[in-house]
DNA sequence: CTTCTTAATACCTTAAAGGTATTAAGAAGC
DNA sequence: GCTTCTTAATACCTTTAAGGTATTAAGAAG
């Protein structure tokens, strides 16, 4: 069977006529006539009758013309969505997020993802940062949003955006009626601290940043995510320092502070991990909106309402 | 496009190895890395990772490899449906059959042939004999049932069955209780015939029946068909001449008596009429059918039984 | 019976698929 | 770090089959 005779065929069957379908295809007769003839004898059935006024389809022949503009059909469907495959504008993209990066950058990413390349399947895991590499190195995932990144050797990182810490505090604390709290003012509270594994972590760069400002921090607790710890500050266990987008969570007896007379560091990064040498055309394009996103922020800095979701 | 390239992408999508595809293939691997290699340019989209290691699939290739594999799949329906249709197992065969062609031998045949060719989906249509010709004239239908057919230069007929006449009569008619009727008593009874239209027919035959038994028949009433016929007789209006196997219909007042000593010809053809150029394979194995089952049905005509139904 | 049309046949030309030999490039082993 | 193995890619020739030209065969129209 060949594409190049179910082609001939069709005209054919359409013009009813080889002369002219011979003239539509640019071939002379004979040829013409010879494919259908093989045509015939590889599907041993007669598809046209002849008469002395042209061709003219057989029952068999009427059947098979609609099965060709199937296959057609089919071929041409294969070679559109191929190519939107390989150009990353259909398939599934797995995409690995942390417990609190449901707020803030990340839905505003995955939206404006699925909006420019809706027939991407975007499916998200839960993952923390030690799980993450494990399913990007094994290819359950393809991409991971998370925060502290230390280098791999085989793991690229994009940077996200870079958020700024806000104290999370009781409401009944004598401190949560100013307007903004001096850094050095923390060395006097109780610290809530999360999480307590995967290094480097969000505690290691509370206590660094304690120590830039020139105070060791009184550590209260350490916990395993931002929710637990923003519950002990309601219950009133202490305080904790939590990225400003992890702020919309508003819960009774916590209220949120902006840190003045702070280190220079006193913020976090958020940032994408990817495999070094994964050159598929999904995650290229991920990470392209990634930087956009990126970029279109920084201008932004100045609009506090620009990092909330 | 060219399915030569589909099915070599195939066998190296399954094998990851050019080498060995084109082992496979029983082609040398030069060609066959050409064929890829132009598979991939007219897509426009790379379908293989080279690594030292042999092929590996893209995301693009992986899409494609399952739309090659519903290509291929249609490519085989596609053949295996034309070639059933080119023996004339698979497709549509329009029949017509006369009123009281639902009786007797149609629906044997018509039984018999959807039991050989189940995919074949056939239509009945109603129509008298005159209306038949048209439509076959027309090709809206390919075959039809009839009785009495005149030669026509470009309608070929077929023999199905030859009937023996009965005598429907009014149960309160005074000959209604012998057990047979001799045929010239047909001449004291008023006589309902039917149709009315398309010569030759039911009417002629009955009367040219009655010319060879030495009398004219008494006719009563002309009507249009069988059933009308029959009910007329339960009415009281006279009797009338039916196909035996019209005898299957049951009415109250209406008996059936065989007639004795009747001409030679007291008996009525039931034949079907197609066009003499029509060579499609449906119709050629619906008339295989149709001489299977008056030669089984000639060896049976002694056993009173083989003609109902 | 001739003339027109149609598809079919015979024979040659050309384009493209296939084959052989070789190269380039990366991985594995010493 | 070099050689050796593997792989796919390239260069060039051969063969197959598709396409072209000329002609024929067969049926319809005049």
């Amino acid at each position: 069977m060949d594409l190049r005779k179910l082609k001939y065929f069709k005209v054919v069957a359409d013009e009813k006529h080889i002369g002219r379908a011979a003239k539509i295809l640019h071939i002379s007769q004979p040829p013409l006539t010879r494919q259908i003839h093989q045509l015939e004898e590889e599907l041993e059935v007669k598809l046209f009758n002849r008469t002395p006024k042209g061709m003219d389809l057989t029952d068999a022949g009427i059947l098979f013309r609609e099965e060709v503009n199937n296959i057609f059909g089919l071929i041409e469907q294969a070679t559109e969505r191929t190519q939107k495959a390989g150009q990353g504008r259909l398939g599934r993209l797995d995409i690995a997020i942390f417990g609190s990066g449901i707020m803030g950058d990340i839905p505003k990413i995955l939206l404006a993802f699925k909006e420019r390349y809706p027939e991407v399947n975007v499916v998200l895991h839960t993952m923390g940062k030690g799980e993450q590499i494990n399913a990007l190195r094994q290819k359950r995932i393809s991409l991971g949003f998370n925060r502290l990144l230390a280098p791999l050797p085989d793991i690229d990182s994009e940077l996200v955006a870079i958020e700024e810490l806000v104290l999370a505090i009781n409401t009944n604390h004598p401190m949560a009626s100013l307007p903004a709290i001096p850094f050095t003012k923390i060395s006097d509270i109780p610290l809530i601290l999360f999480p307590a594994s995967n290094r480097p972590n969000f505690i290691d760069k509370t206590i660094r940043l304690c120590q830039l400002a020139g105070f060791t921090p009184n550590i209260s607790q350490e916990v395993g995510d931002a929710v637990t710890s923003i519950a002990l500050v309601a219950s009133g266990f202490g305080a904790c320092l939590i990225p400003k987008s992890a702020s919309v969570l508003t819960i009774p007896g916590v209220v949120y502070k902006s840190l003045i007379e702070a280190p220079d560091e006193t913020e976090v990064d958020l940032s994408c991990i990817f495999r070094k040498e994964d050159t598929s055309p999904l995650l290229r394009a991920f990470l392209d909106i990634v930087i956009e996103y990126r970029t279109a922020n920084e201008k932004l800095t100045d609009d506090p309402e620009s990092n909330f979701f």
